[in-house]
DNA sequence: GCCCTATGATCAGGTGAACTA
DNA sequence: ATAGTTCACCTGATCATAGGG
């Protein structure tokens, strides 16, 4: 397996340029103390060999990877992902490495994903675990480098970085509490989903604090197909649903037009995420939006501060922000 | 930086279990000349120190990286997404590291990500191009490793895999014309995407071959917003809109509704990919399918048996699949 | 003496740190 | 103030060796 065609070494470029390996070494670090002629000259054998570093050579002398783990759900959702590649982009920029690795969210598979990371010496990590489990396999394993946790509530305190789930529900719910609605009913994510749960939580406590009634929560698993299946299970007094995520909003406005409902005048229906398709559905979902973006930048500068010991940024959940579009009407007769 | 806290190396494995390095290294490696007594006694002594190969030392000594390079579009659509997660799962499954980058498609931006991904010396590459610009840039900065094409057609002959879509615009096409239409228009993706470019030329064959008039062929850039913003441009005669991908159809859609337009009733609607949401438009989609997942597994079999010197699979492009749904009906009066 | 099996000794590989001139 | 010398980092490949028939 001789397939290794390396190419100059640092002792070449040192050779060719009349220095020792060493001053060739400081260039590439930036140091300071070298004869700008030295350095000029440094410059142009490795620009002439078209010299690149050996990353191994440099881990093994350094004892350090540069690599970050990332622990990503293989759900490719709109939010997941968007989240998933500002991390790999920050990371990129940062200076560091991403591993990324996909899970179903399974021990199995999370286990082996974690194997895979930690045999490949990551400094830190970054878990993306939209469910319980995720983390639990992780917590059994042992943490073994700083870890930042995404999409996870803010369960984890400092270390998770999160859009503030119960405020965004918490709009949803008002936004239909003041459309004159008295019968909302929610339809949550999977049940080992931790920002399911926070949402679920923020519908009832929001009832509860403006004395309306609750009625059941349906369960879904954030897929469209299951919202539309939700929709046989509602109540029949409800006359506006709070849908864990848009694409569940999706399938259950579908389901509710086939069975004649009109929608917003027979039930209203909000959705949560803002999905490029929410601004499209028949009619325009009314949702929140999260800044997945962000979310995955402040990761980043987390683990970069605690990497290098430098004062870590905040990590308080970030704010969503009301999106108010047509699938939200006073009731009509229905209720 | 001090910060490697090296853990046990393979001497301290060696020394524990009372032979050398090497033996350590031969049981760790699979080789056949070991007595079982000591292969056990190694790998007890591995357990106890909780040993892991130091892979920076490996592949400095082996000159191999194990590194794959990918170059993923930053945009979180469904079908590049879950290719790429194929890709990240089946060259994990093959003991290969994916090394993930996404880009903007921007020259600057690919161009960094190569850097990136060359500069960490990987042996192949996966490049998601779906824009010829992105192809562009790869070809200027020289292809210096094996390197599979994903999402753009089967531009690069043996080395592209992909899902056929010039059958798969037929299959559309064909439904509309079998319908009845006459008038079919197009709607196709950006004007650099080479799928975009296949599936708008099978649309021109394919009215050509049944001798229909072609009707211009509206640009949109895959999103929801620019399928809503083509409604406003479509050919008065049009009974039935072919649309690049199914979020451009369910924008379209929106606008036609929006606009009195019944669907299907007065237009057809179709689009390409059958992404989770396209069974929950109202009315539910017709498109068809394409097995991302199959995409992103057979590249890395591709470059598996490249970099292994065994035979190559074949990479004929694969057959989408006809998802027939309610949103085409005969030509109504608007025709 | 010769072959075979299991194991050890030595060296190479590219870089960065510490020490030296 | 610059630059060179030496060593350590950890593993895998090659060659050598000890013991057994």
């Amino acid at each position: 397996m001789g397939r290794g065609a390396r190419g100059p070494s640092m002792h070449d470029v040192a050779s060719l340029a009349g220095v020792s390996h060493q001053t060739v070494s400081r260039v590439l670090n930036g140091f300071e103390g070298i004869r700008p002629e030295t350095r000029q000259r440094v410059l142009d054998a490795i620009e002439e060999l078209g010299y690149r570093r050996n990353l191994a050579a440099r881990s093994l002398a350094t004892g350090r990877t540069g690599v970050v783990g990332v622990l990503a759900p293989d759900n490719p959702t709109f939010g997941a992902t968007s989240s998933l590649y500002a991390v790999e982009s920050a990371l990129r920029g940062a200076g560091l490495q991403p591993l990324i690795t996909t899970t179903s969210g399974k021990a199995e598979s999370v286990e082996s994903a974690l194997e895979f990371l930690y045999g490949r010496a990551v400094e830190a990590l970054v878990v993306m675990a939209p469910s319980r489990s995720v983390l639990e396999v992780h917590d059994r394993m042992g943490a073994e480098v700083p870890t930042a946790y995404l999409l996870t509530g803010d369960e984890r305190g400092v270390w998770s970085v999160s859009t503030d789930q119960t405020a965004g529900a918490e709009l949803l719910v008002e936004t239909l509490i003041e459309a004159g609605h008295r019968w909302i009913q929610h339809v949550r994510g999977p049940v080992d989903s931790t920002e399911a749960e926070l949402r679920a939580a923020a519908y009832i406590a929001t009832m509860g604090r403006r004395a309306l009634p609750t009625l059941p929560v349906l369960v879904g698993d954030w897929s469209p197909q299951s919202g539309y299946e939700a929709f046989a299970r509602l109540d029949p007094r409800t006359t506006a649903v709070f849908c864990g995520n848009d694409q569940m909003a999706i399938g259950l406005i579908h389901a509710a037009v086939e069975a004649g409902i009109r929608v917003p005048d027979d039930l209203s229906v909000v959705g949560f995420d803002d999905i490029p398709e929410a601004a499209h559905t028949l009619p325009p979902l009314t949702t929140v939006r999260q800044d997945f973006r962000s979310v995955g930048r402040l990761a980043v500068q987390l683990l970069q501060a605690t990497l290098e010991g430098t004062e870590q940024p905040s990590t308080a959940p970030l704010s969503p922000q009301l999106v108010a579009r047509g699938s939200v009407a006073p009731p009509g007769e229905r209720g």
